[in-house]
RNA sequence: GGAGAAAUGGCAGAGCGGUCGAAUGCGGCAGUCUUGAAAACUGUUGUACCGCAAGGUACCGGGGGUUCGAAUCCCUCUUUCUCCGCCA
């Protein structure tokens, strides 16, 4: 969330900025900065109320201890008023910062002034484009599912048996590839210098929060009622969780870790195409890639990361375009995303399979991750993450954009990962 | 799952209901000494909020309670350790 006083210092921008995602926050921000100034008046009324307690309470003791036991208690009824006044301020003080909170928690983040108005994907800026696109021979147009039950590489009927729909079951060769995917995802990342992790994949309430999935999108995830727990939806949930509550040395940046997990998603509404084969799952498998950094060097990060995805998609030989979402599509914690989508040639069209985003401040204050800098002071870091990559779309690209008479082509640098080089 | 013990500052570890934001040791930082380093010595060393400042307030696992006053007493939750049971 967003920080008061950045919002009371900064006020026209913070309303201006927000209208990028068509939204006014005026009566919100209005609201916040006149809580704000209630909660300090409350407090320092508070204050002066339990400093005099503390007082009282100080020479009572005295008194008790100089034997002066009449004195005592007359004092002791005094702070009999004190007590109810404070008791009622401290109530009123708690109710003016839980509305603050919920208040806090409805703002999303400020978008970067590089993020193009819009309302819908179709307002997106094409940063990129992959030229070479694969156009298939007609006789060789089949989607990702047909060539899958051809060469028995994934079963979705098997998945919807053991599980339900948006649960398949990947065999054979079809598991091996996405292991090789896995691998050399994972792989990659580490020669760009990340540690990798392997995360829980449940977390608490307070994770969720954290990285701001809660309140709100709990809809998005599994929910464990017996143990309050939560299936993630991303490994940025647990991955970026491990800073919560933590004060950073400036020389700790930049901190970069890779987690491959599986991921949760429940997916409440998506129906018909869209959802066809891979498309879109309630189980899926990413390669996740977080960074922590100085706030002065975090879009630099961003950028790097876009290259590092780049390079991914490149070795893989796959044709793909990079947008820079607008403030319609942006999500609610992010300041700037970059969405990369690979096109899947008999779909003939293209599919999401990375989402690279700079979210500033906005989950380290959530998360109360701070650094100190030079002089001492704690500041709020910057997160960032991205997919690198989500699996199951790169599957259905590879299969779909590969296929020939033969069989289909394994992409070359997976060969050493699979050990084979044409499914047929 | 059952029984018991515990949770204090970066770490270790004290702490009769008032003088405790908290002894002491280690570590960190600054300085003295030294050509430099080590050792020794001296000082300093948590977070947040309010305040121009002086200063004030809150925090000893979380929440609640008793009391004029709680790290200290009570309740509750969580976590850790030991023993038993179960188990990949």
């Amino acid at each position: 969330m967003l920080q008061t006083n950045f919002i009371k210092e900064n006020t026209a921008l913070v309303i201006e900025r927000l209208t990028k995602r068509n939204l006014d926050a005026t009566p919100i921000v209005e609201n916040i900065i006149k809580l704000d100034d209630d909660r300090k008046k409350t407090q320092q009324e508070l204050d002066n109320l339990l400093a005099e307690s503390n007082r009282l309470a100080k020479q009572i003791g005295d008194l008790f201890k100089e034997g002066k036991a009449a004195e005592a208690n007359t004092l002791k009824l005094q702070t009999a008023e004190l007590k109810e006044k404070s008791t009622t301020l401290k109530e009123q003080q708690n109710s003016i910062n839980e509305e603050l909170t919920q208040l806090l928690y409805q703002l999303p983040n400020i978008p970067n002034q590089l993020v193009p108005n819009g309302k819908t994907d179709a307002d997106n800026k094409l940063i990129f484009e992959n030229k070479k696109q694969v156009s298939l021979a007609e006789n060789n147009k089949l989607p990702h599912w047909e060539l899958a039950k051809n060469y028995d590489l994934i079963d979705f009927e098997l998945g919807v048996k053991i599980t339900g729909a948006g649960f398949p079951v990947y065999k054979g060769k079809g598991a091996k590839l996405q292991r090789a995917l896995i691998n050399f995802f994972l792989n990659e990342a580490e020669k760009n210098g990340y540690q990798e992790i392997i995360p829980p994949l449940m977390v608490n309430e307070a994770s969720g929060y954290g990285t701001g999935q809660l309140p709100d999108k709990e809809g998005q995830m599994y929910y464990v009622t017996e143990d309050d727990l939560y299936l993630i939806p991303t490994a940025e949930v647990p991955i970026t969780n491990i800073y919560r509550d933590v004060i950073l040395k400036e020389e700790d940046f930049p901190i970069k870790n890779v987690g491959y997990t599986p991921c949760f998603r429940r997916e409440a509404g998506s129906y018909g195409k869209d959802v066809r084969g891979l498309n879109r799952l309630h189980q899926f498998d990413k390669v996740e890639i977080v960074q922590i950094q100085h706030p002065e060097k975090s879009y630099e990060t961003l950028e790097a990361m876009v290259e590092q995805i780049k390079q991914l998609l490149n070795q893989l030989n796959l044709p793909y375009r990079i947008v820079r979402l607008c403030g319609g599509d942006l999500g609610f914690t992010s300041a700037m995303t970059y969405d990369f989508e690979v096109y899947s040639a008999a779909q003939e069209k293209w599919l999401e399979v990375s989402s690279v985003s700079n979210f500033e401040a906005f989950q380290a204050n959530r998360l109360k991750c701070r650094y100190k800098d030079k002089n001492g002071k704690t500041n709020l870091v910057h997160t960032l993450n991205g997919s690198a990559l989500a699996l199951p779309r790169i599957m259905a690209a590879i299969l779909e954009n590969n296929q020939t008479e033969n069989g289909i082509n394994v992409p070359e640098v997976l060969v050493p990962f699979t050990g084979f080089n044409l499914i047929n």
